[in-house]
RNA sequence: GCCGGGGUAGCUCAGUUGGUUAGAGCAAUGGAAUCAUAAUCCAUGUGUCGGGGGUUCAAAUCCCUCUCCCGGUACCA
């Protein structure tokens, strides 16, 4: 028996998930495992909150809390969103727990016992009075390069220089406000360079089976060759390496594992947790993860953006390799990114849907099908892909209501209507119609070699003879689109999955319409009794085969028929029946009493969707309620200037090298104007600049100045120039 | 700058061991039907497969080159 373990790539608890994180490794994960566990497969799927690393500190500190409420308040929130958009985890844990905590210093222990960590010595700034090494961004000072006087400890915001710690002017720790000194500290690398060969192998061992986009940036790492990559990090925030056995303890004080180093070993340790509590719960022994982890039987595959490559396919399988006894990933089904109405997701920008925002909007479980329907059907699984709002509309109206969930509503009315709400009663000469449909399934798989028409075309006459030919046909494409399905499936094809099933749906539509049950009632009521026993065995199956996708809805279909609701949820990682197998069979006995339908999905009107559209890019990035004094205007100095050269600054896409006269000076002022003007046209255009701005080096050039633009948020831009051209060069802009 | 991905029908996208008239869904047009949420079903595509060049009997597919978009990374800031 096979048995697959699922894992998505952990949600960093420092912001809410939204549609993209849930397109890229969420719901292609959760559409697989259910899809598994129809199929009756033994499944675990383990995810969770990925709670260090400095982002969550300084979080924490903008916000004036502790980073355990940064994290509590995130994976709490992702967690209930996850949950109401059925995502089905058999455990969706977090990297501050215990276990984790050890399993990571486990790893990090038995690395260094084997040699594959270095230790290596660098000085740092060191807070006397807060008695830590400080980390770049808790350091202040004057940029080396522009003189700025908040430049971050390696990075500075006002001219985007990056520069060593040490090289920053008149540092102050932005904890004490004290100078800090410099001290000696030591960081572990992982010498990835050990597992080079190794890694080589592994990847071009599954150069069949993975995704092209994951391979070319495997190998494009692997080609580049592997460095040593340092695993620790000063920080009071994080799993800390005191714990760890085998290091000098004074050397170990204050330091943390880097979040890279421990996030990917939440997979282990969340499967530690998961078996404590089915352990508890006598299912089994708290041993159980060993099986998920370490037996070769089990396959692996890790969902993830395709951010998250190298981590999947190159650091963590080293890591394990270098533990030893583990499995590594079968396959990264690594997913590219998705847009937004053609545009980057972009929290800063306020162009993003967050998960919760769309479930406060559209609270009703059939939406969140909708949404898992219109995300699958745009997965981007060979490149990045768009959602727009227009095509969640279209696809839930054309394709959901009209043709799935009408399908179920006409069959469902028309045997309340004329067969007093059960499933029809087969007369006398059609009693052998399950018998000749199984039959023909049984006859279909055996002699399948690959093609379609062929099997059409072999099914010998005695059993053609058994159907109508509208019979045979739709008989025949539940059965193709049922094995199509699953092929694509678990080809991680999920968009052309999908739309084989949905293919079920229009043959199954094409047949209540050929078969013309309204008129058969009348005329030829054996008829009409038997297309409707056949419609009701379809509406079953297409719940059965929708289930990954629209969990929700497919639950109130099966509902319909009081059955165990079958739609692949989490079941304690046991093996089960093979639902996605019999659905191809009719099982709804005929005279089953049937509960009272309603409208599965509702349409979606316009001016629902319209305001969604018109909040996206709202509110965006500018400060718009800081106000300035004029005091504060008056030190800034504008001034025409005519532009007297104009050169492409070489090397560089975005920045033209201007020579502008003000008055009788002359400056040179680095423009990035280059991606809109041609140098040529600059020249002798009269401009408005800053005067008094701070001189700053780009690409080695200076700029003593900066020119004045008008810009768009969609990049467009123009610069700024006085109404009449006549207004001598060098006045004063007020 | 370097590396990688992408540019295919009005829209969203499939399409690699090079091979017959390049596909799907949606949208559009016409028709059939009226059980059903005016929902369904049938029919209908003159696409420079980003431009140019090359290899080949044969190129969306392989090679070269140009161009545009996206990502990563480096240098300089």
């Amino acid at each position: 028996m096979k048995r697959t373990l699922i894992t998505s790539a952990l949600p960093y608890a420092n912001g809410y998930i939204h549609l993209g994180h849930a397109a890229g490794a969420y719901l292609p994960a959760d559409i697989y495992a259910r899809f598994l566990r129809l199929s009756g497969e033994e499944v675990l799927y383990v995810c969770g909150s990925d709670e260090h690393g400095v982002a969550i500190n300084i979080s924490a500190e903008k916000e004036k809390v502790t980073p355990k409420e940064i994290i509590d308040k995130y994976h709490n929130a992702n967690y209930e969103a996850f949950n109401k958009f059925a995502m089905t985890f058999d455990i969706y844990s977090r990297t501050s727990t215990d276990v984790h905590h050890r399993t990571a210093i486990e790893f990090f222990e038995d690395l260094l016992s084997k040699g594959h960590l270095a230790e290596k010595d660098e000085e740092q700034f060191y807070d006397k009075k807060a008695e830590m090494f400080l980390p770049d961004r808790y350091v202040e000072g004057i940029c080396p390069n522009c003189g700025y006087d908040h430049a971050r400890g390696d990075q500075c915001d006002q001219c985007g220089a990056y520069y060593n710690q040490l090289e920053l002017k008149s540092p102050k720790s932005i904890i004490s406000g004290e100078t800090p000194i410099v001290k000696k500290t030591t960081h572990w690398y992982m010498k990835f360079g050990d597992f080079q060969q190794f890694l080589e192998k592994y990847i071009e061992g599954k150069s069949d089976s993975w995704k092209d986009n994951v391979l070319q940036q495997s190998r494009s790492w692997l080609k580049q060759g592997l460095a040593d990559r340092a695993i620790t990090r000063d920080l009071n925030w994080g799993v800390r390496l005191d714990r760890v056995h085998g290091i000098d303890k004074e050397k170990a004080k204050g330091k943390v594992l880097y979040v890279w180093f421990d996030a990917v070993l939440g997979y282990i340790s969340m499967t530690k947790e998961w078996a404590e509590a089915q352990a508890k719960n006598n299912n089994g022994t708290s041993e159980d993860w060993k099986k998920w982890w370490q037996d070769s039987d089990t396959r692996y595959v890790a969902f993830i953006g395709k951010d998250n490559i190298v981590f999947h396919t190159l650091i963590f399988p080293a890591m394990l390799s270098a533990k030893g006894g583990y499995i590594l990933p079968n396959n990264v089904p690594a997913n590219e990114f998705l847009n937004l109405e053609g545009r980057k997701f972009s929290k800063s920008m306020n162009w993003s849907i967050d998960l919760r925002d769309f479930q406060k909007d559209f609270p009703d479980a059939q939406y969140t099908d909708s949404l898992r329907y219109t995300l699958a059907m745009n997965f981007p699984e060979s490149r990045d892909s768009d959602f727009t709002w227009k095509d969640f509309l279209n696809r839930n109206n054309n394709e959901l209501a009209d043709i799935f969930g009408n399908f179920v509503n006409r069959v469902m009315q028309f045997v309340f209507k004329n067969f007093g709400q059960k499933v029809p009663t087969l007369s006398e000469t059609s009693k052998s119609l399950v018998g000749d449909w199984n039959n023909l399934i049984d006859y279909l798989e055996s002699s399948f070699d690959g093609n379609f028409d062929k099997a059409y075309n072999s099914i010998p006459e005695k059993q053609r003879q058994q159907f109508s030919n509208e019979e045979l046909s739709l008989i025949f494409a539940l059965w193709k689109g049922a094995k199509e399905t699953t092929r694509l499936y678990n080809k991680f094809k999920f968009r052309d999955a999908i739309t084989e099933t949905m293919n079920i749906a229009r043959a199954a539509n094409k047949f209540f319409n050929d078969a013309e049950p309204w008129k058969a009632i009348k005329q030829d009521p054996e008829k009409a009794v038997r297309s409707l026993f056949i419609c009701v065995q379809l509406v079953h199956s297409l719940s059965i085969y929708f289930a990954p996708v629209l969990p929700n809805s497919s639950k109130r279909i099966q509902m319909l028929f009081d059955f165990d609701v079958e739609v692949g949820n989490a079941n304690g990682a046991k093996a089960g029946e093979n639902y996605w197998l019999t659905a191809v069979y009719p099982s709804i006995e005929e005279g089953k009493k049937l509960q009272q339908p309603s409208i599965i999905f509702n349409k979606i009107e316009y001016s629902t969707i319209e305001p969604q559209i018109k909040k996206l890019g709202e509110n965006n990035g500018a400060k718009a309620d800081e106000l300035i004094d004029f005091e504060y205007f008056q030190k800034i100095k504008l001034k025409t200037a005519v532009v007297t050269a104009a050169e492409k600054l070489k090397k560089s896409k975005k920045l033209l090298k201007l020579k502008v006269k003000i008055g009788d000076k002359e400056k040179q002022i680095i423009a990035g104007v280059a991606e809109h003007y041609e140098p040529e046209y600059l020249i002798g255009k009269v401009i408005v600049v800053v005067d008094n701005l701070q001189p700053a080096k780009l690409m080695g050039e200076e700029s003593q100045g900066m020119m004045l633009a008008a810009s768009t948020d969609d990049g467009k831009l123009c610069f700024v120039t006085p109404e009449n051209s006549e207004i001598p060069d060098g006045a004063e802009v007020r």
